[in-house]
DNA sequence: GTAAAAAATGAACGCTGTTCAAAAAGTGAG
DNA sequence: CTCACTTTTTGAACAGCGTTCATTTTTTAC
């Protein structure tokens, strides 16, 4: 019987992972309690410390799903598509869509903070970068004149102008938070950009 | 002697409000404390709730007057422009600069939350349209064909797009953080955009 | 079976925003 | 000025939070 100690450690940092996980679905980031989760889990407060350093901790690896999934589904929704332009229509509007359609889990990602002087693991900076992943390629096709360097800056450019749209919109913020309005929004924005940034 | 109440209840609520907002600018929102204000204003905990409703109130108070203030910056910014264009690339360059060199208060500005089910309060929604008062008009007169309401949600794609990637950079998050390079970019992508959607 | 190692437990700690009964201060009439 | 009344100030108290830690329970290896 070797290895029960790991496989019983597993099994709870699974458990507390995904009950946190459902939490931020159905109540947001801002409702994630440390008693709630380790009651629903069925184990004692002090366990979830043993399991993971600490909340941020738990969160982070909340986010590190999110942002796999979210990686994965614009992959996936440019599969098919041939032409660059198409590419990055296509890429913007998964991105919105999974942020509608997922709006705690990916409002989890941009509101979690830190607390005081302890910064973001390294690993998990990382990980944001699918962000990008999608981007970068389809613009060096149709520029490719300019350096590496300065592909990448533009490729942030767009996503952050993206972003910002899906942001404010979500938040309910100023913008329309009706679906198919801001999805109308987001392929207007990103053809607006292609041709600027292509001319 | 009549009107000393409110003269003196005026007076606390001035001085809680100016410290609270040092304290933001000085620590960040998230580092703010009833006790710390207090304590710092030389009055009891509980005059705080005397003054305001809660830390919510106080801290949409700070708010209300950074959107006036960043609101005048950008006015002022396009005073002298003639060109929309012009206008337009100044007013995101103002926008910009007021977020790096406030970055506390401004990320205040959209880091704050209310507690679940208090809804912000209408006047203080109102005072965000400050944002775009400097982008619907000049965006007019390039796109006189437009219809307004189309109009506006030209113009809050625009201030979307320009505040996410600003967002991103006062976040530190995987854009640039050195100003003069956000300063470039902005204006790069402001070029961009107006150029698509003037086409 | 037994001793060492790891994990689970939940009471306790320190901090938080908010409340509230009591004390203090301001107000207006006589 | 005095006195009743209203409003504000006060800070102890409360409920809730994340986190810690001595104690107990479980797992491991011999």
């Amino acid at each position: 019987m070797i290895g029960k100690r790991e496989a019983k450690k597993a099994a709870m940092r699974e458990k507390l992972l995904s009950i946190t996980r459902q939490h931020v679905v159905q109540h947001g980031l801002a409702n994630i309690r440390a008693r709630d989760i380790t009651a629903e889990a069925g184990c004692a407060l002090g366990s979830l410390y043993t399991a993971f350093d600490d909340l941020d901790d738990l969160i982070i690896q909340v986010n590190s799903q999110t942002l796999q999934e979210l990686g994965e589904r614009i992959t996936q929704s440019v599969q098919a598509k041939d032409t660059p332009a198409d590419v990055l229509v296509t890429a913007a509007v998964a991105y919105m869509e999974f942020a509608y359609e997922n709006r705690n889990l990916w409002e989890a990602l941009f509101d979690h903070k830190m607390k005081e002087g302890i910064p973001v693991p390294e690993w998990h900076l990382q990980e944001h970068l699918v962000l990008f992943k999608n981007i970068a390629e389809p613009l060096g096709v149709l520029r490719s004149d300019l350096p590496p360097e300065e592909l990448a800056t533009q490729a942030k450019t767009l996503f952050a102008a993206i972003h910002g749209n899906v942001l404010l919109s979500v938040q309910g913020r100023f913008i329309a938070v009706e679906k198919e309005a801001l999805k109308l929004q987001i392929v207007n924005l990103t053809q607006i950009i292609i041709k600027g940034m292509t001319r």
